[in-house]
DNA sequence: AACTAATCGAGACGGTACGTCCTGTCTTTGA
DNA sequence: TCAAAGACAGGACGTACCGTCTCGATTAGTT
């Protein structure tokens, strides 16, 4: 998986031609722009290296497949995102961290992405765990991250399960995107509301 | 979308060979089948036709494309199911449901179909469409109905969007499987147990 | 060998579609053509495809490979030959059969689809055997013939291996090819004449 | 044409570092081993460099072209021949050469060689010039001066080409190959029998 | 000893073609 | 009219070479 290789640390300069990062460049910024506006099925890696100015051999020495490659490319839209959310207030935090996901999710490849894997997932696990490792699970952990601060401040209890917290929160986003209802920031909020509710330290006023 | 014509109203016997309902169950077989070993990348209308035992004609002929065959396929799994449950506890119930709807989706190809459709939402939309008309969303207002018994019982407030608890119900589901987070009876017990928390009328006690 | 079968004796027509004779056509028209105007190594089958106007598949499907296609396309020139001449003389004869395969090979990819056919050699035998049958051992049969019946009319021994007088004079053509020396009908007939000499019942007479 | 410079005529020493001898070696060494292993469509350039242990730009530099390569590559075979045969006898001398050709080309990649010349010939003619100037030609040029012996002892008359002559002789042993045929001494003598009667100053005596 | 220049192994590059596979359509014969 | 068989156009896949290029490291002669 070449494409991954984090920080190679301490090797001195391989052998060789070193590989273009311009090509690198090209080859995810075509990868994206294809796989947004056509989908993931239509996008072919033919196209992708033609529309790169590329061979596709050089494409192939960096992605096994096109699969490998779709998830590199969805990869860089990682760094767009600024740090988590710090504004004091958990509930803000948590809030503000779903919407951010729900728009880089709704806006871009990311659900055909995260489909293209589902559909793949019997004959090459290894790419959706890739895909999880890189880039689902941190903005996870952050999501984790901002409810733990509410522990520590007491906001929240400390006997609850905080990734099934989270799990609610982001999963009905994922469900209103599978069932087509309606997605709102409104929607995110009363979702947050309902979860804050089992979370919260001091149980809410009852109905009047 | 000739797999889907259920009920072909008052038309007098077509002329002409009628269709063998014995290539139907061996088309929806195979394709289930293959559907379930091999993903639904690895799945191929050519297989199915050859594992049927039938022409490729004969599926296109029900069928117009092979998102369309594997919705149907999904769609005979359906019958498994028996009517919502109704033991009297709405908590129960909804358990009862998600974890019905956690063992189908998880063993058989459900999760691989799902991501079929969001590949192609883009350019069929219709597709995902149909498969939440006639798949998903049935099952959702089963769970929206014992919720709303719930409700008519004073066990749930009334002023919450059922709908919205559905989705953080489920959507955990869902974001476990994306985030290949493990899934458990007790975890869809602890998240429905934080949600009901927000739809109670009864306030849970305060943590001692 | 799709493209060879020759008569299918008493085979009900097969079901499905038949193959079209068209294609058959266009296929190997497109493939003469540019293995006459680019030679072996600068015809593709993608190029025939495209020039034909049909789908690669078509082309697979009735040959394995690149070298059979281009066997099969060179083998349809054969029709364009007449019967083998026979005006009484055999000197006559033979000199214009050889003339005739001169003109064939010099002015078409004949030299360029041996050369192919001897590359290949070592890694697919059958090729070049399939080319022996179908086209070049029909001519060298002819050729035989026309010795024979000098033999026959007393004016060739009946003692020499008529097989080894056409290496002979055949093989001339091919060396000065080969060798690049000068071609010509003068040539060709003083060939014949040299051979003709170690052939004839008659001896020649001696120097003066 | 970097790899036939012969004499580089009293050019001093160039800058730079110089080329590698044992690199030329190992370089002729593993082409003329895979080309005869596996024939010219199966040798390429870069398994002939990690055969070699050698950069591909270490071929590249010497040889413009795998053509260029196979062809210098055979050029090497040639040494092993010693000076032409001088028995006295003329046809045993000619024979001798036949058979050493013969030899040669069967046993080698020869036959392959020219094939990819001929298939190439109209692109690049220049490469099968080559081939003949330094492989075909000189042993041409043997066999027409060990008839010009023949010729100078007056056995051999004077008034015939001798080049048609060889033509016929070398050119039966190309026929038998690419026709199939048998070859063998024995062949090969009858084919100079045949050509040296049509060759000799005294007629062969009437058949009885 | 520093400089210049060509060589070396390694391997990336753009490009082209290969042969395979699949999709969705079309065209046969036979029921 | 439907069925089974299978041919059809089209297009993408992933592989293999070709001939070129760019690296850092040698290895000479020249200053």
């Amino acid at each position: 998986m070449a494409g991954f290789q984090k920080i190679s640390r301490q090797q001195g300069p391989r052998p060789g031609r070193p590989r273009d990062p311009e090509a690198d460049r090209a080859i995810l910024q075509a990868t994206l722009k294809l796989l947004t506006d056509q989908g993931y099925a239509g996008m072919s890696v033919e196209r992708v290296a033609s529309e790169a100015g590329v061979g596709k051999t050089t494409i192939y020495r960096r992605y096994a497949s096109k699969e490998e490659l779709a998830v590199a490319a969805v990869g860089i839209l990682r760094d767009d995102f600024g740090p988590p959310p710090n504004t004091g207030n958990t509930r803000t935090d948590i809030i503000q961290i779903i919407v951010q996901n729900q728009v880089a999710l709704e806006h871009g490849p990311g659900f055909a992405i995260i489909g293209a894997l589902l559909v793949e997932e019997r004959r090459n696990p290894a790419l959706l765990e890739l895909f999880r490792e890189r880039i689902i699970r941190p903005r996870k952990d952050e999501a984790v991250m901002v409810l733990q601060r509410g522990v520590d401040r007491g906001e929240i209890r400390a006997d609850v399960d905080l990734e099934v917290a989270v799990h609610a929160m982001v999963g009905a986003m994922f469900a209103r995107h599978i069932l087509g209802d309606l997605e709102s920031i409104k929607r995110i909020e009363e979702t947050v509301d309902i979860v804050w509710t089992g979370l919260a330290t001091k149980p809410r006023l009852p109905t009047t």
